[in-house]
DNA sequence: CGCAACTTGGTGACATGTCAACAACACCGG
DNA sequence: CCGGTGTTGTTGACATGTCACCAAGTTGCG
């Protein structure tokens, strides 16, 4: 492997920011999630993917898919969340070997307690930090930048 | 606590992409970096900050912070990585509470072999997806978010 | 000086994530 | 309908990260 092209000034600039802003991002709306709701971020994604579809309940596989996470590190999570009474495993009615994330009803008060203030704290520290240029910026730049990653063409839009 | 201001189309759009891009990318990243080189993505970032330092070497909390890992979790890699034999601990000279991080030989020539793959894996995956006006937009909307996130007002440009 | 308060780094217990292996079932071509 | 092949979800061992606590050393003030 020659010599290759390493990032100049402002690509280094974007590089280390992305990276800092990731972390520190990161660590803030945990903090203030954990505080607020009692709920990790893990347990904050499962819960609200569960509860935007319509019969609050979904596939293991298709939930894993969905975040991008092993069906081994779900199911770990989904028996920790099930300790706790947030969720619950049913058994697949089609395919014998399925099973189906339902949300409880505790489940349900714990996301829509949680939803209202880490709304706003994504606003807080990212959103409201943005003109509505880098908000559009950033949604484009993303977009591209996952259909790359998925081998799909970026929906252009 | 009122009815919040939820996100609006292109806010969310924004959000949901830039945490979907940032787990592809990481998945991506480590997978490359793993393979072609060995290491993690934490093994790498610690051995970066080290190789940049004048004397390849740094107190523990001055690596944390830079990293902004926590002490303990510091610790605990720099043993792993000291098994390997990429890192050495050193006693403080002028403190006696404190040791010091070094970068072992072994550990130079691994960053070393490791950065070229991974610069490139940045640039195909991130950089070379941007545009030169993107770049500027998340170097700037970046250190903005970072000035937020820790209290101090951001660097204008 | 002498002592209280803080800082530094390490440790063990525990929470979380990864990986490989497995059992049960679905699917499909003969 | 049957047997090979792939899929689904679970499990256990292990790697990694977090948290609370501690021992040793430093610092600053009376």
């Amino acid at each position: 492997m020659d010599e290759p092209r390493w990032l100049d000034e402002q690509e280094d600039r974007a590089w280390r920011g992305y990276r800092r802003m990731r972390r520190l991002l990161d660590l803030e709306l945990a903090r203030e999630l954990m505080q607020d709701a009692g709920l990790s971020e893990p347990d904050y994604d499962v819960l609200s993917d569960l509860s935007e579809t319509p019969e609050q309940r979904l596939r293991l596989s298709e939930l894993a898919d969905r975040m991008l996470w092993s069906r081994s590190r779900l199911s770990h999570h989904i028996s920790r969340m099930q300790q706790r009474g947030l969720v619950t495993r049913e058994e697949c009615a089609t395919d014998g070997r399925g099973s189906v994330v339902v949300l409880t009803p505790a489940g349900r008060r714990a996301v829509e307690a949680a939803a209202p203030g880490h709304v706003a704290a994504v606003r807080r520290h990212l959103i409201d930090r943005l003109t509505p240029a880098e908000v559009s910026a950033l949604g484009t730049l993303s977009q591209r930048v996952i259909g790359h990653l998925t081998g799909r063409p970026a929906a252009e839009h």
